[in-house]
DNA sequence: CCCGCTCTCCACCTTTCGGATGATCCGTCG
DNA sequence: CGACGGATCATCCGAAAGGTGGAGAGCGGG
């Protein structure tokens, strides 16, 4: 029997999975969280094999944390992720957070199914969608952009200007044009509009 | 009773619905539908009271105009949008669909079914969090920017320039620069950069 | 230990953008 | 009809952004 806890801050989706979940003679869902605080503590009280995870918990990516800190308890019980989206950044997120599985909530049920009993026997449950996703990201040589090209950019897409970014990050005008330079090579565009652009289709801005 | 068609590309969802209202006794889900030309054909065949639509089907919003074609069948069923955001922009397009309300999805399930009960009456259900949010922009002076600032503020996004955006729209230079402006004096801000992430946190890009 | 990467900074030059102002045309609404 | 807002275009000017090339400090891996 797979003992399975349920964090979402969706009550609809919480009882959308624990509908498909009991319905199956082997899982059993054990108990519901919709805060990343009560996943951790129950995660910890009823020591499931798994925990079905989102990643947003209100306006917060706050479940990758929260898979951090469940993989982090005393014996830890795997981890699948279960989300609305797929950028590339939420998804590497997640698996460095010790995640078994990523599945997106607009799978078929089946494929949900087949990934809490693989990730519930310790194998890793991708979505075909973010398989590929993953594998095209290994071939392409992907684009990464430093942390602190990506601080510039943050704050380049909330509509600062060079003046302002080098003002808020303490450092000079000159430098931050260097970091966009680099940028918008990296992106192959030619302005900071358009680096934002790429920057948000790509994940690495949202 | 209260026959209602669940429409939502998320089978988790749309289980997760159906568990909820399927423990009502005087609510019955008559029919499923994952895309929206299903859920405009489930509501011609099935005649619901209701018919609960998302407002997201896989990456486009293609539930307005679902909503828009529900509503012009012969015996329209009333439509309640359930969904996960609430920008500005998205309320007004369902409501002006001929939504009859329009609920979150992390709404607790007391809301939701009060929510049913009252469209299927006939009677306008908005969560709470969403009257506020209309009620806001009522009293706001609310910014209003034109179809063709709202084009040209689409493709600045995007990354254009403006003579990008010039020869895209078949207009000058000068005009796209006119345009830009009404919108930065409109919005407040002195770049596109600063005017696109205004535009998207007011709900009018996406 | 050296190579390569990141982060930082600088100068010079070109292009683009934005601000100000004014003008024409057109449909709408009192 | 006349006022008004939207869309179109123009010109001028200063400010901001982007292109190019170079350079030094620090840091981790081969």
């Amino acid at each position: 029997m797979i003992r399975v806890v349920i964090a979402d801050d969706h009550p609809v989706v919480r009882a959308g999975v624990r509908a498909l979940l009991d319905a199956e003679p082997d899982i059993a869902v054990v108990g519901e969280a919709s805060t990343p605080d009560e996943a951790v503590a129950l995660a910890a009280d009823l020591a499931p094999e798994l925990v079905l995870m989102d990643l947003q918990f209100g306006d917060r990516a706050a479940g990758a944390d929260a898979t951090r800190r469940v993989r982090a308890l005393a014996a830890p019980p795997y981890v699948l992720v279960l989300t609305n989206y797929d950028t590339d950044g939420d998804i590497l997120g997640a698996v460095e957070a010790g995640a078994s599985g990523y599945l997106l909530k607009d799978a078929p049920p089946h494929e949900l199914l087949a990934g809490v009993r693989a990730a519930a026997a310790g194998q890793s449950a991708l979505a075909p969608a973010i398989a590929g996703r993953l594998l095209a990201r290994l071939r392409e040589p992907r684009v990464t952009l430093s942390v602190r090209e990506i601080e510039v950019l943050r704050l380049v897409s909330r509509g600062a200007s060079n003046a302002d970014v080098a003002r808020r990050l303490h450092i000079t005008d000159a430098t931050v044009k260097s970091h966009l330079a680099h940028v918008f090579s990296k992106l192959g565009v030619t302005s900071r509009t358009a680096a934002v652009s790429a920057a948000r289709s790509l994940g690495i801005l949202r």
